[in-house]
DNA sequence: AACAGTACCCCGTTTACGTCA
DNA sequence: TATGACGTAAACGGGGTACTG
C-alpha cells in the first residue's frame, strides 16, 4: 500500500478504526476514555479529520476566494478555538483550575474537542494565569518596597536629628562635669532621665557606667556612616533572611529568584520588621 | 515490598497562527 | 498586496508523582 499525503487521511482512519477495535476488546471501559485522548488516538482522529476538514474547505475556497481570505478561513478553523469554546472553557476555569475527568470529557463533548485538547488548554490556562499571578505579586512587592523605603528615609533623618540632640545634651552634661561640683553632676544627671524638649524620652546613664555608654555613643554614630544597606538590613532584621536582603537590594526592577517569591509573603516585609523590631531599637 | 503501567501535573520548548509595520 | 518580525495560543515531550493491580 503506497500512502501519499493524499491518501493519508484514509489511512488514518483505517487506522483508527482498527484500534477502535482493539481497544473495546483488550481494555477496561473506564480506561478506554483517557486513552482514546492521548497518543495515536489523538492524532488519528483529530488530525485525521482536521487535515480532511481544510482539505474541503481548501477545495470549497480555492476556487472562490482569495487567497488571504483562503488562509483567514483555514487557520480560523484549523487552530484558534471559538469564542464560545474559549468562553465556555474560561467559564470553568474560573470555578474550578484542575479539571476533574468526568468534568473534562463532559466539556470536551459540549464543545466538540478532544478530552486532550481540553486538558492541555487547561494545563496553559494555569501557566499563564501563574505568570498573571507573579507580575501581581511583583508589583505589590515593589509597592510595600517603595513604602516602606521612604518610611525608612524619613526614620533615618529623624534619627539624625534625635542624634544631634542627644550629642548636644552630653555636652551639657560633660560641661558641668568639669567645671561644677560632683552633687550638681546627679542633678543634671537626673534630668537627663526626663522628657527631653522635642517630647522623646532619652534615656542616658552617665553616672552609672560612663564606658558603655561612650561605646554606645561611638556604635551610634557608627551606624550614622550612611551606610544604607547595613542600616536597613539591621533595621529590617535581614541578617537572618538573605534572600529577603536580596530582594531588597534588587528592587529596583532586577528581581532574579522568582522562585523565591512562593515562600515570600508581601505581608511579612511590613509585619516582620515592625513587629520584631522597632525603630527606636536603633540604639537601645 | 517491589514493580510495571497509567494518568496527570508542571515546565520548557516547538509549532503555527494573527497582527502590524 | 506581499512580507518579515513578533507575540501568543495550541500542542508536544520529558521528568516527576500518585495510584492501582
Amino acid at each position: 500500500m503506497h500512502i501519499t499525503w493524499h491518501t493519508l487521511p484514509k489511512t488514518k482512519n483505517l487506522l483508527a478504526s482498527c484500534l477502535e477495535g482493539l481497544l473495546s476488546r483488550s481494555i477496561h471501559p473506564e480506561s478506554q476514555r483517557d486513552v482514546r485522548s492521548y497518543g495515536i488516538f489523538s492524532f488519528l482522529h483529530s488530525h485525521s479529520h482536521s487535515h480532511s476538514a481544510a482539505a474541503a474547505e481548501a477545495e470549497t475556497f480555492s476556487s472562490t476566494s482569495s487567497p488571504a481570505a483562503m488562509r483567514k478561513k483555514k487557520s480560523k478553523n484549523k487552530r484558534r478555538f471559538s469564542h464560545e469554546q474559549i468562553k465556555s472553557l474560561e467559564t470553568m476555569f474560573e470555578s474550578e483550575t484542575r479539571l476533574e475527568p468526568r468534568k473534562k470529557l463532559q466539556l470536551a463533548r459540549e464543545l466538540g474537542l478532544q478530552p486532550r485538547q481540553v486538558a492541555i488548554w487547561f494545563q496553559n490556562k494555569r501557566a499563564r494565569w501563574k505568570s498573571k499571578q507573579l507580575e501581581r505579586d511583583y508589583s505589590i512587592l515593589l509597592t510595600n518596597y517603595n513604602s516602606l523605603a521612604s518610611r525608612f528615609d524619613a526614620l533615618k533623618k529623624e534619627k539624625q536629628a534625635l542624634l544631634l540632640q542627644l550629642q548636644k545634651l552630653k555636652d551639657l552634661t560633660q560641661k558641668p562635669q568639669e567645671q561644677i561640683q560632683p552633687s550638681a553632676q546627679v542633678k543634671a544627671a537626673t534630668s537627663m532621665d526626663s522628657e527631653s524638649e522635642n517630647g522623646y524620652n532619652i534615656k542616658c546613664q552617665p553616672e552609672l557606667n560612663p564606658s558603655p555608654s561612650t561605646e554606645r555613643s561611638e556604635h551610634v554614630l557608627g551606624v550614622l556612616s550612611d551606610d544604607d544597606s547595613s542600616i536597613k538590613a539591621e533595621y529590617f532584621g535581614l541578617e537572618e533572611e538573605p534572600s529577603l536582603l536580596n530582594l531588597v537590594k534588587h528592587a529596583d526592577g532586577s528581581l532574579t529568584s522568582p522562585e523565591d517569591w512562593g515562600t515570600l509573603d508581601s505581608n511579612d516585609l511590613l509585619g516582620q520588621s515592625t513587629s520584631d523590631y522597632q525603630w527606636w531599637d536603633f540604639w537601645s
